[in-house]
DNA sequence: GTTGAAAGTGCTACAGA
DNA sequence: TCTGTAGCACTTTCAAC
């Protein structure tokens, strides 16, 4: 279901997104409305699911999370089992910060954050020992260039 | 640099990351502190840069933004002249969530968001006439498993 | 770390376009 | 219906202990 958006919704998407710590009045002030109109549309619009959840970005490097590892998996299974086991071990690891199932010739993306090369090894031990994987490549990050979570509405 | 953090400002990370709507009251509760002491703990990693934004996750597919590619890219150029546009490219783009630098044979990847298959192409033919690109493969997600910032501290 | 008080904000009720 | 005004309760912020 796609929600109806208008101009003044996709302003405070904007700036919600931009700075989530910003008052009422000041959304309001600039998107050219007022506290109370501003105040009903969020509330909508995290009703309506579409603001899912306001949170904080940490400096993952200052906090010692200084490996960053993008890995490309083929499996040779397929049947509905496998992959709730799959889906399962993903969730419940924290170090996995996104999984896609993709379309093509690699069937997962994921994106694994942690502390160092030796606890990237440990997650893969752990990750393979839980489910039959048949090809496993893992691209290592050497800068982050962007990283950014905003849509551009 | 990484800062010296006791268990404390860590559960407070925690529950900010989960959900930074909640008060300073219900904070120092959880962390078993009270409002002043959370709020000085606040104030600190705030300016230390380890907590570096407050935002919202909004839900990407109700907005459509339904397609979702990591482009994986090699180039023939390695000098910095060439990096800084190229990093500018990606900078000046919405579509791009996510750029890393990698270590090995592909040289960067990115996580490009849009709102369906010819966004895409328009994002690429752009995005090679603007760089020299020597070879582009694209991942397209069929399905977001998983999709945290969270960092398990 | 605690208390407490001033300033600011979120939320609700209500009235008008 | 949606928008703006007004006000109370709650929260943030910060000084003094």
């Amino acid at each position: 279901m796609s929600v109806r958006l208008d101009e003044i919704d996709r302003k405070i998407l904007g700036e919600l997104q931009r700075d989530a710590s910003q008052s009422l009045d000041e959304i309001a002030r600039k998107v050219g409305s007022s506290k109370t109109p501003v105040w009903n549309r969020i509330r909508k619009l995290k009703e309506g699911g579409i603001i899912r959840q306001q949170t904080v970005f940490l400096d993952a490097e200052a906090l010692g999370f200084e490996a960053c590892f993008f890995v490309l998996i083929r499996t040779s299974e397929h049947e509905a089992e496998w992959q709730q086991k799959f889906l399962k071990a993903l969730k419940e690891r924290p170090e996995v910060q996104e999984a896609h199932r993709l379309a093509g010739d690699i069937d997962y993306i994921l994106k694994v954050r942690v502390k160092n090369a030796r606890a990237y090894d440990e997650f893969y031990q752990a990750l393979i020992s839980e489910v039959r994987i048949y090809n496993v490549t893992a691209l290592l990050s050497m800068e982050e260039l962007k990283s950014t979570t905003m849509l551009p509405l």
